[in-house]
Parts: structure tokens; C-alpha cells; sequence
DNA sequence: CGTTAAGTGTTATGTTATAGCGGTATTATA
DNA sequence: TATAATACCGCTATAACATAACACTTAACG
């Protein structure tokens, strides 16, 4: 079975540049308020919420309002430059973005924390049991499992 | 690979009296609301949301209030009667209780429907999947998808 | 330029979920 | 049976999450 991992590390300057160059290509716009939102959820290295980030713009001075966010937070997301956890209400930065991928979403019950794991193995089970069951899925299909990330299950 | 499908056709007087025998063996009460709000979430046959079941106990003539509701529901889930769909904040009758299960929950995007498919080839791959990236997951994991049923396929 | 589409600000409202308190019913114990 | 402890439920209020609708500004394109 081939795994792949990507963890959430990579580093804030190099995730703008891709997602800039990204959306030029595409001739999409990375508006400033988009570039900032995008900013913010790779900065805050976890899953946030729209509140959340809301409530991050208004530590800056800032004053947007609840569509403003959302908005942006959409338009990443159908770039794939975000996820949206949809258990959670939360969202988070996508680590491979321009690359269309399905896997998993692990996600910490007790600190919140959050690993997309792109797993062949697990996308291909869940297409034949969904098969089986008559059902036709996309084909990036994202599940979110929560459970206890290593550093939790040592601290006990 | 095993693979064991479980309909959410269980008529409503079987569910209920299953549903009675097990709180009975455990020393659950199952009240007439709790037995109620059971009640309704099998009659509905798929999922629904919390404003959905106050709605038809205002049908009846009845009128708990929002906390009401939610606690039975949470009695229910934690006696393994009845599921709740994170991503799609609805409640859905479990069709296997008393017997801890893993698998699958399939959802079809166009008409809501939801498939829960008792899969252990998939439950496999995501513990395996899952310990790779040094997560712990419990024993009953049941991640939510979402597709096109048959029916939504057919009918293009 | 002028026209059009896309993006954003803003207000209001809709939807989902929980905190907390006080009263009633059930159960456990003496 | 009396009493105490617990579980359950009604109720009010409020928190948390999300979107509709409209006005105004900015960018794209001839
Ligand atoms: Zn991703
Ligand atoms: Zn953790
Ligand atoms: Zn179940
Ligand atoms: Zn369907």
C-alpha cells in the first residue's frame, strides 16, 4: 500500500507565494483581504473557526463582518487552498494544494489538532465500500476521524 | 474482505421494542420522551436536525424547548441508538445498536439520504492509516461521505 | 472612457447548540 | 413508608455558526 504524508509544516511565506502563483495561473484574484484571511489560517498552524478568524482581524483593527469571511474563506476553499472541517466547523490550510487529493483528515479530540493524511489505501476502501452500497463518490473524498494525535496519547 | 450492509428499513415497532429491551438490560430509562424523540427519528426514516424534531412535536401539539430535545438525543447516541451526522448537524436512527460497529456513513448530496454500511475493510484501513500518522482512533470510528445514491444516479 | 462583472461593506436574520436554574419524578436506602 | 439522593425535564436566555439581500467600490475589458 503506498502512503504519503503531508504534514501541516509548512512555512507561512512559502504557502502565500504558492497560493499566489497558484491563483495567477488560474487568473483567480488573491484580493488582500483573501491573501490575509489565507494568511491567518496558515499562521494559526490548527483548525479555526469563522469567529475565530473574525475575531483575529479585529486584534489587527480590523472590522469585517460575518459574510466577509465566509466569502473568502469559500473562495480558498474552491481553490483548495483550504479545507473545511465540516465536523468541527473549522477551517484549515491545505498542504498540497493545485494537486487534487483524497485521504483523511485526522483530527486530535483533546488539542485540536489536525493531520491531512493523504492515503491511497484508505480513498480506494472507501470507494468500493461505497460502490457496494450503490453510492458513486467524488473523487477527492476527504473523511474526518478524530482520536488522539501521538502527543496526547503519551501525555495519557 | 467482509462486507455486511444494514438497511435503514427496520420497521418502527421492531426498533422500538429493540430499542426498549436494550435500555431495560442496561438500566437505561427509556421515558416517553427519549422513547418519543426515538420514535420520530425512526418514522422519518433519514437524518434530521434537532429544529426538525422540535417542529413535529409542535405537530403533536407539544412544545419542549431546544435543550429538551438535545438531551434526549444524547441519550439516545450514547446508548448507541441513534447516530448523529457532524457534517450535516442531523440525528439518524442507528440500525445495529447493542452491537459496537465501525463503517461507514454514505450521504447523497441531492436527495439527504444516508447509507450506514457496517464496512471492515474500510474501518481496517483507517486504523491502519491512522496509527501511520501516530493518531490513536477508537475502536468504533464511522466517518461521514458524501456521494450520489443509486436512485440520484439513475436520475442523473 | 463606458460597460460589465467581481469583490467587499453592511445590516439583518436564520440556524444550530448549550448554560444554568428550579421543579418533578424515580430510585435507593433505612 | 419516610427520607435522601439522583435523574429527568421545563424553561429562559444566550452562545456559536452561517447566510440573504442590497448598496457601493474596484477591476477587467472592449
Ligand atoms: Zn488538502
Ligand atoms: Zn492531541
Ligand atoms: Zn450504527
Ligand atoms: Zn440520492
Amino acid at each position: 500500500m503506498h502512503t504519503d504524508s503531508v504534514h501541516g509544516h509548512t512555512d507561512p511565506a512559502t504557502a502565500l507565494a504558492r497560493a499566489e502563483a497558484l491563483c495567477r495561473e488560474r487568473g483567480a484574484r488573491f484580493t488582500p483581504l483573501r491573501r490575509r484571511v489565507f494568511e491567518l489560517v496558515v499562521e494559526a498552524g490548527q483548525p479555526l473557526t469563522a469567529y475565530e478568524l473574525l475575531a483575529r482581524f479585529a486584534e489587527d483593527g480590523g472590522n469585517p463582518a460575518p459574510p466577509t469571511v465566509y466569502r473568502a474563506l469559500e473562495f480558498l476553499q474552491a481553490h483548495g487552498l483550504v479545507h473545511r472541517l465540516a465536523s468541527q466547523n473549522r477551517w484549515v490550510v491545505c498542504d498540497h494544494p493545485s494537486d487534487p487529493h483524497g485521504g483523511l483528515f485526522l483530527v486530535c479530540r483533546t488539542c485540536g489538532r489536525a493531520v491531512e493524511w493523504a492515503d491511497e489505501g484508505v480513498a480506494q476502501a472507501l470507494h468500493t465500500s461505497a460502490r457496494a452500497a450503490g453510492f458513486q463518490l467524488p473523487v477527492e473524498v476527504l473523511p474526518e476521524v478524530e482520536g488522539l494525535c501521538g502527543d496526547c496519547v503519551d501525555a495519557h
